[in-house]
This record gives structure tokens, C-alpha cells and sequence, in this order.
DNA sequence: TACCAGGAGAGCG
DNA sequence: CGCTCTCATGGT
């Protein structure tokens, strides 16, 4: 039992891992990131070669950080996997040590559903909002602001749709409740997904309110760990038609025929990869 | 000020 | 189908 462990990992950009709009609940203070990881608080250090972590309370097993983290993927391994072109080069070029974590499905889900047509600033406002309200107190190291729990399905579906609009979430509100209660009535169930084939998880997914395909896509790939799968939001939809169809007109039927096959078995990789390279170069 | 944001769903022809 | 409009709210 201890409350800090080091873990020895190599070519792991903890930053942008953290701030790339896979995850939305992460706070920088100087050189550490805190965050909540199901209902353990606990702060992250990188340092060259190893990310130290550090709870609040005593821990015996460390293995759900290390399965959150994702430490036993291989990087180089995932990379040799992408194409060899000039796009794919530059996306992964721009940022070494980017990789994918392997959140809870249901925050994922509801993260997700609360994302659409907003900014990754705003997002994270309002699912701060959301677990300052309504998720449980957890113990966090003396001098830290106070962390909560990520409100339970069961929970949200007995929040009123104005108290979850007062969270800032606008039409998102209604669509976030209905799909709590969907699971939260057991019409819906997150963790029989996992054994499901890519194309069954997704349409299963899509049938929530609120999600489509692209929202399916992030749950599958951020939650389940679907590699295959490749979310094409506005930035990625113009880094393909940029980078890859220069002056075509492309559907986005086409574009996801393309993505399917072009990425290789660890798209949902190269997507992240691609995404952080255009959110990059529009900053400037 | 005007435009746009890690979209989805409904209403058209 | 494929296109367009709306939805709520804040950042740039």
C-alpha cells in the first residue's frame, strides 16, 4: 500500500495526451496533471522515461491507471502500422509521444454527447459543471481545489432537464438525460458492448439519443478500444479532404470507405495523430 | 459584430 | 437518399 508509484515508459507525451479532446477532465498546476480516474483522485508527473503518479488515499493495486494510461502499449510498434505518406509523416512528426487512453465507457459516452457543436474550452466547463453538482466529494491531496466522481446513469436520469441546461449544456440536456435513463433502466447496457463486433457496438450506440456516428466512433475508440475505429469530425473531415482529395469534391460516405481501409488496423491511432496535427497548425 | 465550435435529428424535395 | 435548418451557448 502506498500512495505513489513511478511507472518506466518511453516516448509518452503526458501533455498532449491529456489536452488532446480525447478526455475532457484534466487540470495542469505547474508540473503536475490532476484528474479523476473512476473514483480515485490522483496527480501525474512526467519525467523522461517514467510518469509518476500520486493518490490521496493509500492504494494496493495500481493497475487501473496503468490500464488507463494504456502503459503496455507499444508506440513504436503502433506507428510502423500507420502509411507511409507525406500526411501521415507530418501528423506524427508534430507530436512523438501522443498516445490513447482507455477511459470509462459511460463517461466517455456522456462526455461525448455533451461535445457536439462545442469547443474542447467548453466542454470541459460543462462537464465540470455537471460533476461539481452532482457527482460524489473524493479525497484529494491537501492544497488541491476538490474533485468529484462522474455522475452515475442512475443519477442523471432522476436530474430535471432544466438542472442539467443550467450545467450550460443547452440541447445537449435533453439528449444526455434520456440516454442515462436508457441505461440506467437497463434497456441499455455498456458493458455487453465489449464482446460485440466494431459495426454491432456502433449501431447499438447510434440507437441512443444524441449519438451518431461520429459520437459512436469516439466511445467505441476512446472507451472500448476499438482501434479500427476512426471518428471524422469537422477538423478531420478537412484534413482528409486537404491532405488527401485536394480540389475533389468528397462525401462523407467516401471519406469514411477511405479512412477504412488507408489507416490500417490501428486508424483510430492515425485519426488522433491527424486531429492533434490540424488543431495544431490552426493555433498557429 | 459575426462566425463557428471534436453533431444530431428532423423536414424537406 | 442528400441537402438544409435548427438546436444553446460561449470563444475568438
Amino acid at each position: 500500500m502506498e500512495t505513489t508509484r513511478t511507472f518506466a515508459i518511453r516516448d509518452y507525451d503526458l501533455a498532449a495526451t491529456l489536452t488532446c479532446g480525447q478526455v475532457f477532465r484534466w487540470q495542469q498546476q505547474v508540473h503536475w496533471w490532476a484528474g479523476v480516474i473512476g473514483n480515485r483522485w490522483v496527480r501525474l508527473r512526467s519525467e523522461p522515461g517514467s510518469i509518476t503518479a500520486e493518490t490521496a488515499e493509500p492504494v494496493a493495486d495500481w493497475d487501473w491507471l496503468a490500464h488507463y494510461l494504456q502503459l503496455h502499449v507499444d508506440l513504436a510498434e503502433v506507428l510502423r502500422t500507420f502509411p507511409d505518406d507525406a500526411p501521415m509523416l507530418a501528423a506524427v512528426a508534430a507530436c512523438r509521444g501522443l498516445r490513447l487512453l482507455r477511459q470509462d465507457p459511460w463517461e466517455c459516452l456522456a462526455s461525448f454527447i455533451l461535445s457536439s457543436t462545442k469547443q474542447i474550452v467548453q466542454i470541459r466547463q460543462i462537464i465540470a459543471l455537471l460533476c461539481e453538482r452532482y457527482g460524489e466529494p473524493l479525497a484529494v491531496k491537501h492544497g488541491w481545489p476538490p474533485a468529484f466522481t462522474f455522475p452515475s446513469p442512475a443519477l442523471l436520469a432522476r436530474v430535471t432537464e432544466a438542472e442539467l441546461r443550467a450545467c450550460k449544456m443547452g440541447f445537449r440536456a435533453p439528449y444526455l438525460r434520456a440516454t442515462a435513463e436508457m441505461i440506467a433502466s437497463g434497456l441499455f447496457e455498456p458493458g455487453r458492448l465489449q464482446q460485440l463486433p466494431v459495426e454491432v457496438g456502433r449501431a447499438e450506440l447510434m440507437k441512443l439519443p444524441g449519438v451518431g456516428r461520429k459520437i459512436a466512433d469516439c466511445v467505441l475508440l476512446f472507451g472500448y478500444g476499438c482501434q479500427s475505429a476512426f471518428p471524422v469530425d469537422v477538423w478531420v473531415m478537412k484534413a482528409l479532404r486537404q491532405l488527401y482529395f485536394p480540389r475533389r469534391r468528397v462525401t462523407l460516405r467516401r471519406l469514411h470507405q477511405f479512412t477504412a481501409t488507408h489507416f490500417g488496423p490501428r486508424a483510430g491511432y492515425a485519426q488522433q495523430y491527424l486531429f492533434h496535427y490540424m488543431r495544431n497548425a490552426a493555433r498557429g
